[in-house]
DNA sequence: TTTTAGTGAGTGAACACTCACTTATAATAT
DNA sequence: ATATTATAAGTGAGTGTTCACTCACTAAAA
């Protein structure tokens, strides 16, 4: 069984700690504050009114605020984004390698799928990045993990074939992940409502099969 | 003379205004706080003393803290974005033509060294995007001028040479737009010290041409 | 003389955080 | 099993501080 929502990726990783049930409450509700109203604009009495607990309940665990963001941020980047990778590897081994379009439409498609039903929880994770360069460099670590894998495999394969230009992987996967983040993050942002996700995964598809396959000599 | 930096274009829209020299120095302390620290870790006893007025001086002229940060967006979206723009579009059509890849060539080198020059301002506008969709929806109308310009009559004469795939023009842009920010966000979020433009350049030129580019049937 | 710009000490509210106390859980003794 | 104690979890009113914002006053300009 694949945990394709993040939500219950988080909520695996809150499991395996020894919190008890209140302050995985406080958790929660923090996670689902900070999305939509920020890190600042949460209050602390905000978290507790949420999680249904009193306010010395959020700090008894929690020495401050930043901690509780902290508490956050350290499984999402050590355990949540690496699972996550894990299954989108799992699901891509599964599948035999057929052609560099197959394989880039079934990445994208995956990928805009994973961005729309963890709107929220990307929300929080830009907002971060953006003063808090050490996350990105995390972040990147996750992928060239990921890059290392049995993608790796994959991608040297279709550029023996001669279908895949011979670029540097972690070129290929940042000409990837702009193209899908630049439909993704605009639904995020906005957000749109109804998002055409069939309509994107073509357009997305269609121009990077046509700026990543090999020509021919 | 073109003013590439956004410093500039931010100044000659405060000369344009209005205000005292003193209103002014508040609304550029501000910009340069809310770039550093973000808008809510910035005080307004922080904005007082850099401008080196008083904090009731402060107050004088915007009634909130909020609408100090309005103030700042405003002539940046309606004046310093298409000022920008047209400066842009002015280079564009002072240069023939030649070929598809000299025009993306041309843009992309031209975006990168404009969001590196200015990278503190951009990373006010991102973190302002991400709690005010409001913003980027008037970002996506500025764009819809550009495009309704002197961008149009290129675009369309390469389409019609059979050199520029035959794709609306918004999507042709939110690609170019995408790769671009690609390698731009990176480097504003790190920062890294010495980004090499000219294989930036070359990367972005190369994947988009092979990416846009018409194929022959 | 009137109007506008600027000042900085002051204020009320909101907030992160604390602490004396209560309740629940677990360990140990009877 | 039951009572006793020890330890941890939870509570919510309270506190000190910080901050956005005000106002009575002064300085300058018109």
């Amino acid at each position: 069984m694949t945990l394709k929502n993040i939500d219950q990726l988080f909520q695996a990783s809150l499991a395996q700690s020894d919190l008890s049930a209140k302050q995985k409450a406080v958790l929660q509700a923090s996670l689902m504050l900070f999305a939509e109203k920020g890190f600042e604009r949460t209050t602390t009495r905000d978290i507790a009114t949420l999680a249904q607990v009193s306010e010395g309940t959020v700090y008894k665990q929690f020495k401050t605020k930043q901690q509780i963001l902290d508490a956050i941020l350290q499984p999402f980047i050590t355990q949540v984004f690496p699972q996550a990778a894990n299954e989108f590897i799992a699901e891509l081994t599964a599948r035999p390698v057929t052609s560099l379009h197959a394989f880039i439409q079934f990445i994208v498609y995956d990928r805009i799928n994973f961005g729309l039903t963890n709107q929220k929880q990307l929300k929080v994770l830009v907002q971060q990045l953006l003063d808090n360069g050490r996350l990105l460099a995390e972040l990147g670590r996750v992928f060239d993990k990921v890059l290392q894998g049995p993608v790796k495999s994959i991608l040297d394969q279709l550029q023996r074939q001669g279908e895949l230009v011979n670029w540097s992987h972690a070129r290929i996967f940042r000409h990837i992940i702009s193209t899908v983040l630049g439909y993704v993050l605009p639904i995020i942002i906005l957000p749109i409502a109804d998002p055409d996700v069939e309509k994107i995964t073509a357009e997305a598809t269609e121009f990077l099969y046509a700026g990543l396959h090999q020509k021919k000599a």
